[in-house]
DNA sequence: AGGGAAGTTCCATTATGTGAAACCCGGTTT
DNA sequence: AAACCGGGTTTCACATAATGGAACTTCCCT
């Protein structure tokens, strides 16, 4: 009962195994993956095995390497349909993309990072897939901050705890401090910047996608760079991005809970 | 040791729980899936607390239900981008449904299932998540019966064995005979048909991807209606769904093996 | 208050997962 | 040809981790 961090069950371990796999970001061999996990050989190879005949992973004979499987492809199909706000949003970002001229992110809050769930290019319709599914730091993005803004209390320490504060620029916020203080000045605000705190001439607008009650669904951010623009341009685009936030979130609610769990009266 | 069905392991067992979730296209509560699964109430409650905890399912405190976690969506990233066909196909498939002006699938081999990773309609660029995902029947499908003419005879015995050769239309094939027959029609010809076999006026042309040493990757279509055209028309684009099928997978081979596993002289 | 259903925890039982070691097999070296 | 090698696969005694019946706790709904 030492480390909360490697999850004990025997799913979690599966489970470990399987990311291992799709953080190589390519079909692995065997030999690849034992240097790489914590398992000894026997037990490694169990798994593969299990995870394969899953679906999970998929053998491929010729090469010897194993890949992710195309069950995953199917749950992914499921998972963004159901979990996340892409689907419900997307007409929405295109309308805000189209009417701002720049590109719109999408994002939720994966553990302490950030995830990329759909992005809007400011002309190009890029499949989406290029981008979404990316994850990235959460306390040096305008979506990061913002829905770290509206976290409660205890969450939002546990995520504190988890974020490096590497300094990507000069204007990364790299201490708690600094990062708790942005974070009220996002709260008062009501809506948040990234001033190339992550990558240099990249900046953005982002504010957060709330239930009604006040829960945090997800961010939306448009973002640009300082050839073509400044913040306080980008701030102008405010209004609407907080418009195109609630008309998520209130479709978010419709469609969500359509008539389950009715108050009472027929 | 009786039955092959129900995969033995914990792991299988917390994935059947995982699809069972999927499966039901949104939110559930704990109670409909105890309804749902074959599992004792207690079981069930660790699997579904294992899976929230690893994040590949998410438990909406508001709601009271569980949906699809994050986790997946970012493994699905992943997979599609390394495990299928896609990223790889899709500028040719874009190609291909331009110069041919109607919807193209790319589909892939799920057990004994058609699942369609790619699609591209004829004239909105559609995000491709509404369909990716989606599964079909093969034994009356275009790109399934052309995918099931190029498999191996084990393989192959298999999959039949679990088509349900359902009748849905006048024309479906409605049985194991009939559907030999029309593979080896396929092979004979190189492609195949789908003549509104699993929809009422839908009909397609449908081509293999296979790899140089002819082990098969997937499969293209090009989907019409018979409002539109009639297959002899289809019959024509065949030239061109060839080359395109011939340009993903010079394109895969290359891709999937970049530089490993070189022969032996530096 | 009382009844009931959904959700959660306990704990003795045992099925399952574990991993060192042995084995297999094609290829390379002595 | 025999010894060697390193990936890949199987075995098996052992112990961890899953199991599920039952009890308990909320939280509605009478």
């Amino acid at each position: 009962m030492s480390d909360a961090s490697s999850s004990a069950g025997t799913v979690g371990k599966a489970l470990e195994v399987l990311d291992l796999v799709a953080a190589q970001g390519r079909p692995v061999r065997f030999a690849e993956l034992q240097g790489l996990s914590r398992f000894p050989k026997a037990t490694l190879y169990r798994f593969v095995q299990t995870l394969t005949n899953e679906g999970m992973l998929c053998f491929d004979p010729d090469r010897q390497t194993y890949g992710l499987g195309i069950r995953l492809v199917r749950l992914a199909h499921n998972a963004w349909e159901q979990s996340s706000l892409a689907p419900i949003a997307r007409r929405h970002i295109e309308a805000l993309s189209a009417q701002v001229g720049e590109t719109v992110h999408l994002a939720q809050l994966d553990h302490a990072q950030v995830l990329y769930v759909d992005k809007v290019n400011a002309r190009e319709p890029l499949p989406m897939y290029s981008q979404a599914g990316k994850v990235g730091p959460a306390y040096c993005t305008g979506v990061g901050k913002v829905m770290l803004a509206y976290l409660d209390d205890e969450p939002l320490q546990r995520v504190i705890e988890q974020q490096s504060f590497h300094p990507f620029t000069a204007t990364t916020l790299s201490s708690e401090a600094a990062l708790r203080e942005e974070l009220s000045a996002i709260r008062a605000r009501g809506y948040g910047f990234d001033r190339e705190e992550h990558e240099p001439g990249i900046i953005c607008v982002a504010h957060p996608v709330l239930t009604p009650q006040g829960r945090l669904l997800g961010a939306l951010s448009v973002t640009s760079s300082t050839r073509r623009t400044d913040l306080t341009a980008l701030e102008t685009f405010v209004p609407i991005i907080r418009q195109t936030a609630h008309a998520i979130s209130d479709e978010a609610a419709q469609w969500r809970f359509p008539d389950t769990n009715q108050p009472k009266g027929s």
